[in-house]
DNA sequence: CCGTTAGCGTCCGTCCACCT
DNA sequence: AGGTGGACGGACGCTAACGG
């Protein structure tokens, strides 16, 4: 059986398939990225960001007690709020969050996070202004039919937001229902592609997350999140639970199957 | 000689131009 | 069609060079 050797993950076995419910409760606990998010501010002084009545700034202060209990709930509130102005505060929010800091969250935050955040409505410089009818028809697609089980064509909606491919789309995704949708991005693509070395049954995960929306991209993810739903199912059938970094126990989603992969291999 | 600052490399996802 | 390579953006942190 082999073993990953370097660094932190020493000890961890390389193959998924061998993994237990004790290597996946240990690899849960190896996930650290910080909980940065945007809250709305009435101190202009603090303004990170202003759009129409939307006024927002940077909030770290999860990141001490690592709440992520809290920064999921809040997404997803904003998320599936009935007010497009909620919505839209949700998916900056998420935006900045997953710019925040880099595929290794041990090296500090990433200059890009607030102007990639501001992307979303001012555009690119240079390139033309993201309609926000777009925007809002799009997050109403995705939702409609992340609800309806179509996981392919809730990323294909999303994907259609301008400056929102599909590392992103995912990310909104799985904000809207961590039990259902998982992220897929390029270190997660990084780690599928290592998995089918190991197992060709994960070459129909494959794919380059780079350019638009492609059906293989759409069944690629489906494959995916229906392996970490799949896998979750298996844990909480098994009465495994992982733990918060406050000691509270947590039944598995299919995003902490994902965080776990992300978090090692 | 030490405190400050200027300058430069780093980070990664998206999109465009150009391929097969 | 779908895939590849390169440019871009901009705060932060490190290092070099500067000034008192």
């Amino acid at each position: 059986m082999n073993y990953i050797t370097d660094g932190k993950d020493s000890g961890h076995k390389m193959n998924i398939q061998d993994w237990g419910a004790p290597d996946w409760e240990r690899a849960r606990n190896c996930y650290v990225y910080p909980p940065a998010r945007l809250i709305r501010t009435l101190d202009e002084g603090a303004t990170s960001f202003q759009h129409g009545n939307l006024t927002l700034t940077k909030d770290l202060s999860l990141i001490a007690t690592s709440d992520r209990h809290t920064l999921d709930e809040f997404h997803s509130k904003l998320l599936w709020s009935d007010g497009f102005e909620d919505n839209l505060h949700g998916l900056l929010s998420v935006v900045f969050w997953g710019n925040y800091a880099g595929s290794d969250p041990t090296k500090g935050p990433n200059g890009f996070a607030l102007a990639r955040t501001k992307w979303m409505v001012e555009g690119k410089a240079g390139k033309p202004k993201p309609s926000m009818n777009t925007l809002e028809a799009a997050l109403r697609d995705g939702r409609t039919h992340l609800k309806e089980g179509r996981l392919d064509h809730a990323l294909k909606a999303l994907m259609g937001i301008p400056n929102l491919g599909m590392s992103f789309a995912s990310k909104v995704l799985m904000f809207l229902d961590p039990s259902r949708a998982v992220i897929y991005d390029s270190k997660i693509a990084e780690k599928i592609a290592r998995l089918a070395q190991l197992d060709r049954t994960w070459g129909s995960r494959v794919v380059s997350v780079g350019l638009g929306y492609t059906k293989s991209k759409g069944s690629a993810y489906t494959s995916w999140c229906e392996f970490c739903i799949d896998t979750a199912a298996e844990l909480n059938a098994k009465g495994s639970t992982w733990l918060e970094t406050n000691g509270t126990k947590r039944p598995w989603r299919a995003v902490d199957v994902e965080r776990s992969i992300f978090a090692l291999l």
